[in-house]
DNA sequence: GTGAAAGCGCTAACAT
DNA sequence: ATGTTAGCGCTTTCAC
């Protein structure tokens, strides 16, 4: 049934040549003459010859396999550094293994055991929401499997990290609603287990007293950051005495679910009550009023911690000195904050 | 630098066993003393034994790995259903590799040789917009490797195909724009060359007809369906002598474009042309008015198309038999189209 | 119940 | 420019 698999001995033997010059000609060794090759690759094309990747990899001691560990794929911000990544790593002749942590740490435990034993020879990791040490990625460490982290990141001594400054886009976030003249600003975000929303809750807080307002727990709404809990957290800002007058929020959907449910209640936005978000989803531009947001370059995020990995598997480039790599993000001024004349 | 790997024969040499019986008790081999495996198992754990699943794999030419190719991974549907594929495969204990074509059909050749040689198990496919032929699956059909398409099929008669009947809803979008009143209704899609287009226009025309409405090239715009395109496209209506009243858009993102282009033009929508998408992506709620649309299971198509694959790799069922599975699908009906009095 | 031995298909150091 | 050779780590048939 099955027609048996043509290894390169049978190219050799046909073509009276040895594996080891069959195998040179496939990959293009210099030093194999032109027309040895071609009658090779002629040969292996009209038998059906393919490359047996694992014996390769066997001999080879490397897989040449990325394994990459985010949170969820179907965020756009996630689908989108993940395009970013993949093209990279499509590029430079590498596979790529997905897996999600369904923003459960122990998901990601069991997706890091995965990756082990597939023997990935790099890991790319966004952090699961609720992870709270990286020992499972010990492993990796032992055995010096490079490790990198990107958006979600944590403190590493052996790990490179890819992330934007969340403190400074909040910071600037949070002081352009300032700039707005906004005097009550709002911060909804998440629990404060993550870089992103620790750095961003950060920012916040240091526009806040270098714009002279005072902190103001009650104002600090943390939710799961979905586009319903917007819309929650719209219905207990309704409930206040006073409306805040400006609401910087973690994520663009979260900010929008808010920004309709006020809407629906009569709030003017921005007259009444500014908003910032982040992350430039698509939907910022589709909300009315176009939401004020920060940037961040999810694709260019994922190349950049793909091609660092890959440098450094090929001995390009080494990332063992390298900790931290700072991308940079941009405040996206829109009609949701617009409160002066320009 | 590198701590050495363990092998199977690290664990025979100090338990003064072969590498033979090392191997069974890692598998559990019904002829190995209990004693033994323990023997075995404590020492593995021990010195960080892991199994080596290439030379495994070589030996016994079988991956446990699934391959995906789709047009792209940071569209909502598919990164939606890509998480639908990751959630089944990782549960029943396969890899996944993952590339995207870039809707290129050449570098779905390409990713296509990259699954044949790194001897995917099965792969799930998802068309490129310009893929005419699937010629560059022969390998996989010769080696019968199964070969399952989603969303974008193709027939064939070596393979299942899961996706849904675009005609018909199609029809339905169409049919329900003819009851909300309209007489002259636009369709904007791709060229015709994935089943999804083709269908989708055929339910357009199948609707019209039986509506007893005209069919006219004219109102038919051709595009890439990104957002710019709907907007590019109104620009195109806003020049006929008359707008159309109503407009099915084979996609959410481009009929959103188009929306805030003829809105910004001061068109009144649903009052002047009345709105149908395609895909119920996130935006379709967050555009004013609602986009009505085609709400289609993408988690759930990728779950299915998976557990499928698998369950035939498995044994456990077969796919020989089953040529397509249609999935269901649903116009929501939001204000982009009503017109008329509920 | 355990062992010996023969590969799976490829690569790379070392020849020539 | 090409060949020889020795494995990579595992599984499995056949012995004992």
């Amino acid at each position: 049934m099955k027609p048996k698999e043509i290894t390169i001995y049978d190219l050799a033997l046909k073509l009276n040549l040895s594996p080891a010059t069959v195998s040179r000609g496939l990959k293009d060794h210099p030093a194999i003459k032109k027309t040895t090759k071609k009658k090779i690759f002629d040969l292996a094309k009209e038998l059906g010859y393919r490359s047996n990747n694992f014996a390769s990899n066997l001999r080879r001691q490397r897989t040449n396999t990325l394994g990459i560990i985010v949170p969820r794929l179907n965020s756009h911000f996630m689908s989108t550094a993940i395009a970013g990544i993949e093209s990279v790593v499509n590029k430079e002749g590498y596979n790529l293994i997905i897996s999600q942590s369904q923003e459960s740490a122990i998901k990601e435990a069991a997706n890091a055991a995965t990756m082990f034993n597939n023997r990935v020879d790099g890991l790319l990791v966004s952090l699961a929401y609720d992870t709270k040490t990286i020992e499972h990625f010990e492993p990796f460490f032992k055995k010096h499997i490079p490790l990198l982290f990107f958006d979600r990141v944590i403190e590493h001594e052996n790990c490179t990290k890819i992330f934007i400054d969340n403190r400074k886009a909040a910071y600037d976030a949070t002081l352009h609603l300032i700039e707005q003249g906004c005097k009550r600003i709002a911060h909804i975000t998440a629990m404060q287990k993550r870089n992103v929303y620790v750095d961003r809750m950060r920012g916040y807080q240091e526009a806040l007293q270098d714009g002279g307002l005072e902190y103001d727990d009650d104002l600090v709404i943390i939710n799961n950051l979905s586009q319903e809990a917007g819309a929650a957290a719209a219905e207990t800002l309704l409930e206040m005495d006073e409306l805040p007058d400006g609401i910087f929020v973690a994520n663009d959907n979260c900010a929008i679910g808010c920004m309709q449910t006020l809407m629906e209640a009569g709030v003017n936005i921005p007259g009444d009550v500014a908003f910032v978000g982040f992350n430039n989803d698509p939907v910022s531009t589709v909300i009315q009023p176009n939401l004020t947001t920060i940037n961040y370059p999810g694709y260019q995020m994922g190349e950049l911690a793909a091609q660092n990995l890959i440098n450094h598997l090929n001995g390009t480039a080494t990332i063992e000195m390298t900790n931290s790599i700072i991308m940079r993000s941009d405040l996206i001024v829109r009609a949701s904050s617009k409160r002066l004349p320009e």
